[in-house]
DNA sequence: AGCACGCCGACT
DNA sequence: GTCGGCGTGCTC
């Protein structure tokens, strides 16, 4: 120890496996085991970046060799204890430098440096004038209601939104006259003030006691059918949280956190509920995340990446409908927030809830084998009945975009009821293919590509406009065919929007909406269009978006039209998918007096996906796909892992995967049965080879074991950055991929 | 990942 | 004669 003098070791935001030591900034003396956790600015070849430093300690380094740090960011540190601890879990676990895990863990704004904002509340106070002028304002009216409420002393905002709707327009009239004034106070902590709910059936009730009882770390498996009041259960076990000084963390899907929802957890927790979405600012993301590290924000309701928010005073961890795929990020650090949730619910010891109408397969498998305790909700609360199923048969019909007339009959029958219909097609746009009826041309995207040829790009507007709905080219439809210079282009296939334009022609009388990713681009355009719709009579087309969410209480027929693509998928997560979607979809009919129809119009009706779907339930189907996954070797009881790799040329891409399968090759022995620990697939192109012009290509990795699967993949990475092949295609790594794409 | 350095084609 | 194409090398 002749060097006292430590250094920083810093993690930085680039994809080297590695941390980088610092000199600490001037006048910072040595570096100190309390510096960890803190934010610096160090220099970075000819660059400067925004570090935390991951550790103190002597430098591997020639000490002069080393670079000095610019300047602290931080007088104390954002990243530390649980948090800090999980986040060296998830970069162990998927395989990437610590760096690269924090900058994606951090909101962008402290990412980039700025200071970790202030989360002060604000209140209003009434003025000199103002406590003069009181008895002036009309009596009753909002103002004097609203000034009133001060006469005692300033009220922060959150106690006037429990006090006073609407205060805000007559606290803006009354500061332009001089009477209140706004002012920055500490956060409030009022004590909680809930609402009472609906009392429980005897399900949810045990579904309460049983997370109320649960004493630290517990996973459970909330598994209830759509409509069984399961967010009843979170706010119960939020409230009972709260009432402990708890705070709660609840994960949504992309498309779970509307409005209602935050409008009806305010209501019934009776504390300010923070949202955390894609559709904050820089600035809103990062107070959020300082109100949590502070302790202040008790209640947070948001997405994916809500699960990295600190959480010092944690008693409860809800991700709600646990099984949907947005949980999982698709780039950069592909990490998967309910899994992650389970990890920072044991690190916190907290319990954490997951819970699902169609559980995943891995929640499912943990269920039964006791990892996590399974609680079922199998009826619907009130007095709505689950809806009657139909499949029909629609071989040799005559369709009409794609509806036979039994279907339309229905939809009639509906209408006339005063019922609300809604029409499920997974395909947006007017036709999936532009096809020339003389030569077989087909319209084909120019910078992606399926094995054999083009990908079709999907017509829209009447087959006028195209667009591919995997790199978004658009380009005007031909007026005639590029090959054959016939005029015989023909729409192939069915759409949303045809489906759209048939309704729309054939039931004139009511209003028919369209809900996909081209029609409703806004958050709350659905909700919008809900709203307007209110109870009438009408149809709703559209796709995957329908599939959840809002109570339309007066919808009584459900069609599910197009779903046979998904019956022969190679994908091994198909099945599983379309029987989440079908259950989902099939859950939005009939949720409250009037019961509901579902109606699967299908060319394969002796499919077995189908018919245990519909006669045994999502449960039932999950019981023979986990038996096929277990048979197959597939997850959830063999891990696996996928590299991928990509580049604009068509080469490289394969040329690396090839080095990196003979790095991995030797590190796979044999079990005691003989057969191999570590199974490589590959590389083989991947399903779509091209995509936006770039060439992709894949090397799947499996293993009869986590750890010889995580073992494998430490021993060969340093090699495999090694390669010379890797400096000439962008590769990543995915553990537990979702789908092999 | 950036970013710089370094060697070969079509432009003022 | 240069501007700029992207191959390759490095970052405490």
């Amino acid at each position: 120890m002749n060097d006292p003098v430590h250094v920083l070791q810093v993690a930085l935001p680039v994809p080297l496996p590695q941390l980088f030591d610092y000199r600490p900034p001037p006048g910072s003396g040595s570096a100190m085991p309390s510096d960890v956790g803190r934010r610096v600015q160090v220099p970075f070849g000819p660059r400067m970046l925004v570090g935390v430093v991951a550790g103190v300690g002597p430098s591997t380094n020639a000490p002069a060799a080393l670079r000095e740090a610019t300047g602290w960011l931080d007088a104390a540190p954002v990243l530390f204890g649980e948090l800090d601890a999980s986040l060296r879990w998830l970069a162990r676990y998927t395989h990437a430098p610590l760096g690269e895990v924090l900058a994606t863990a951090l909101p962008a704004a402290l990412r980039r440096g700025e200071p970790l904002p202030a989360t002060h509340a604000w209140a209003w106070r009434l003025t000199g004038a103002g406590a003069a002028g009181l008895a002036d304002l009309k009596p009753d009216a909002r103002p004097r209601r609203f000034a009133a409420l001060l006469e005692a002393g300033p009220r922060d905002e959150d106690a006037l939104d429990l006090l006073l709707e609407r205060w805000r327009p007559a606290a803006r009239t009354l500061a332009g006259r001089g009477l209140v004034e706004r002012i920055a106070v500490a956060a409030s902590q009022l004590a909680p003030q809930p609402h009472p709910g609906p009392i429980p059936n005897d399900e949810q009730q045990i579904a309460i006691d049983a997370v109320a009882a649960c004493n630290g770390f517990a996973s459970l498996l909330l598994d209830g059918v759509t409509g069984s009041g399961k967010t009843e259960v979170y706010l119960q076990a939020i409230a009972r949280c709260l009432a402990q000084g708890r705070q709660a963390l609840v994960l949504v899907p992309e498309i779970g956190l509307t409005p209602q929802t935050l409008a009806r957890f305010r209501a019934r927790l009776g504390v300010p509920v923070h949202a955390l979405h894609s559709g904050l600012s820089d600035a809103e993301r990062a107070r959020v995340w300082a109100a949590a590290l502070r302790g202040e924000a008790r209640v947070v309701v948001g997405t994916r990446s809500a699960v990295f928010l600190p959480l010092p005073q944690a008693g409860l961890i809800v991700v709600d409908e646990e099984h949907d795929g947005s949980y999982k990020q698709q780039d950069g650090i592909r990490y998967h927030a309910r899994d992650f949730a389970l990890v920072r619910g044991k690190a916190l010891d907290v319990p954490v809830v997951l819970g699902s109408a169609t559980p995943s397969l891995e929640s499912l498998q943990n269920a039964i084998s006791g990892r996590h305790l399974h609680l079922r909700l199998s009826r619907r609360a009130g007095d709505a009945r689950p809806p009657a199923v139909r499949v029909l048969d629609v071989r040799k019909r005559p369709l009409e975009a794609g509806l036979s007339p039994e279907l339309l009959a229905a939809i009639d029958q509906a209408l006339r009821d005063g019922g609300q219909v809604l029409v499920f097609r997974n395909r947006r746009g007017y036709a999936p293919v532009l096809l020339c009826h003389d030569c077989g041309w087909s319209a084909h995207c120019p910078r992606c590509s399926t094995p054999e040829r083009g990908h079709p790009m999907t017509a829209h507007a009447v087959g006028r406009r195209l667009q591919c709905h995997h790199c978004g080219h658009r380009a005007p439809a031909p007026p005639a065919c590029p090959d054959c210079a016939s005029l015989g282009l023909q729409p192939q296939g069915v759409g949303t929007e045809r489906i759209e334009a048939l309704l729309a022609e054939r039931f004139g009388d009511v209003p028919v909406l369209r809900i996909d990713k081209g029609s409703t681009r806004r958050r709350d355009a659905l909700e919008d269009l809900f709203a307007e719709l209110g109870s009438r009579p009408g149809i709703l087309v559209g796709t995957q978006m329908l599939a959840k969410g809002h109570d339309l209480s007066n919808l009584t027929l459900v069609c599910v039209v197009g779903v046979d693509e998904g019956l022969f998928s190679a994908d091994f997560r198909a099945g599983e998918k379309l029987a989440q979607l079908l259950i989902q979809v099939a859950g939005r009919a009939g949720r409250a007096q009037r019961p509901g129809l579902v109606l699967l119009q299908t060319h394969h009706p002796e499919h077995p996906l189908l018919l245990t779907l519909v006669r045994g339930g999502y449960h039932a189907f999950a019981a023979g796909e986990l038996e096929q996954r277990q048979a197959a070797g597939f997850p959830p009881f063999a891990p696996m892992a996928l590299l991928r790799a990509e580049s604009p040329h068509a080469e490289p891409p394969m040329a690396f995967l090839r080095a990196a399968r003979r790095v991995l090759q030797p590190l796979s022995g044999r079990t005691a049965e003989g057969a191999p620990t570590l199974t490589i697939d590959g590389p083989v192109a991947a399903p779509m080879p091209r995509r936006a012009g770039v060439y992709r290509a894949q090397l799947l990795l499996s293993a009869d074991h986590r750890g010889r699967l995580h073992a494998a993949l430490d021993a060969a990475l340093a090699a495999i950055h090694t390669l010379p092949e890797a400096r000439r295609a962008r590769w990543s790594l995915d553990v537990d991929p979702l789908d092999l794409y």
